[in-house]
DNA sequence: TGACGTCAAGATCCG
DNA sequence: CGGATCTTGACGTCA
């Protein structure tokens, strides 16, 4: 059982991916972009080790153009010892990666030019996979793609295209539900055919179901039949719906007594659960810490330091309710923690706690700030009460401080995250 | 033709 | 001029 997440990074400094736009993507920019995406996917490989995140999807963004005839650069050659110290690193710590192209990545389409560009870009996916000397149960997951008024025929397309992929690559392929057109049944019947292993999606299923009268536990051991002892443990995606956008939208964070609920369904299967979710990693270390058989209270006493001002600025109550459960050492409070940490989260801030808690992470400079910063800090200060100013504004200059004299506690924190 | 989703780059504005 | 804020881009499908 392993819980990740994908892609990008919340809090973790200096992990951020590059990018250019298409007329500015010349050799020399690609190359720059590319040294400096490895050396942060380094990075995040190096974070997830450090905070024992063994699941991990690596953004389709890491080579930029990667499938695109713009970008002609041989950057598998290139910077094969990078990529080379980077897989061993995911080896040697057991961690298990994938790669999941995008919505505009459709395999089906009608269009031969855009069914071509779709087998370009996993022939991309998995040369990243193959460069990092990943074997196959490294997956790339993809959705089976549009209907284009016919859905059968659309999936027959699939099926046949799928068929004139190179043996390697289907190897690696995995297919999932999406929200609109080819739901859970849809795709275990196309997995019938084809031989390829089902990615559940759970809010997928929830907004596309397939009006059958089967449970979310019986699609899961239906979708684990279709993963082989070469793919590795089956791999479900989860999720929760945003309350505040529209159907589909993530959450900004995983609600744990939710994520509880599904987690208890699961019993026993070994699964690799990987969470689509805003804040990322953040998440993932709440699941992680939630399930671990390792139940050690520094993990939330090292948590709490990390959320202590997040909490602050938005409830005393719950600040207060955290630091009594914290108290008995010899506990693993981890579900109480994140209940009170997520219904601290779901409070409103207001600007009598703001100040607090922005006062809170003043201490760290204000003996060795400059008389114009602390002028500074006080004008801000005056005007976000005055209503003048977004807290936003006030935080980025606590920011910038931060940075400038190395707090690099504050710096990991969750302050400017939420 | 624009919405969808996602993120950072690029463009523009402001003091 | 630097920093904050707004707009665009890159992708394909569907209403």
């Amino acid at each position: 059982m392993r819980i990740g997440y994908a892609c990008l990074t919340a809090g973790v400094p200096d992990t951020e991916f590059k990018s250019c736009i298409l007329k500015n993507a010349s050799a020399e920019k690609l190359r720059e972009l590319i040294a400096h995406n490895l050396k942060t996917l380094d990075k995040i490989i190096d974070y997830n080790i450090a905070n024992q995140i063994y699941l991990f999807r690596i953004s389709s963004d890491l080579i930029p153009f990667g499938s695109s005839p713009v970008n002609r650069l041989p950057w598998y050659e290139d910077f094969s010892r990078q990529f080379a110290i980077i897989g061993q690193k995911i080896q040697k710590s057991k961690m298990r990666v994938s790669m999941h192209p995008g919505q505009y990545t459709v395999l089906n389409s009608p269009d031969v030019e855009v069914a071509k560009r779709a087998v370009a870009d996993l022939e991309y996916h998995d040369r990243i996979l193959d460069s990092l000397g990943l074997d196959e149960k490294h997956k790339i997951v993809l959705h089976i793609g549009g209907v284009y008024k016919d859905k059968s025929s659309s999936a027959r397309r699939f099926i046949s295209h799928y068929g004139q992929l190179d043996e390697k690559i289907k190897k690696r392929l995995v297919i999932e539900n999406d929200d609109r057109s080819y739901n859970i049944a849809d795709v275990l019947e196309i997995s019938q055919i084809i031989n390829a292993p089902v990615v559940y999606d759970n809010l997928h299923d929830q907004i596309n179901s397939a009006g059958s009268s089967n449970h979310e536990r019986e699609w899961i051991d239906d979708c684990r039949k279709t993963w082989g002892q070469q793919d590795g443990p089956q791999k479900i995606h989860y999720s929760q719906q945003d309350p505040c956008r529209q159907p589909g939208s993530h959450s900004s964070t995983i609600n744990i007594d939710g994520f509880m609920q599904f987690y208890e369904k699961l019993s026993g299967s070994d699964t690799d659960i990987m969470l689509e979710v805003k804040d990322k990693n953040l998440s993932a270390i709440k699941c992680i810490n939630c399930t671990t058989e390792d139940q050690n209270i520094t993990r939330l006493e090292s948590e709490w330091s990390k959320y202590i001002y997040t909490v602050l600025e938005r409830s005393q109550a719950e600040y207060r309710a955290i630091t009594k459960l914290l108290k008995n050492k010899k506990q693993y409070p981890a579900i109480g923690f994140y209940d009170h940490l997520d219904k601290a989260l779901r409070t409103p801030i207001e600007k009598g706690n703001a100040v607090n808690a922005a006062q809170h992470v003043w201490g760290y400079f204000k003996d060795v700030a400059l008389t114009k910063e602390k002028d500074k800090f006080l004008e801000l200060m005056e005007k976000y009460q005055q209503g003048e100013l977004e807290l936003r504004r006030l935080k980025t200059f606590l920011h910038r401080l931060a940075t400038k004299y190395q707090q690099d506690c504050l710096l990991d924190s969750y302050y400017f995250v939420f």
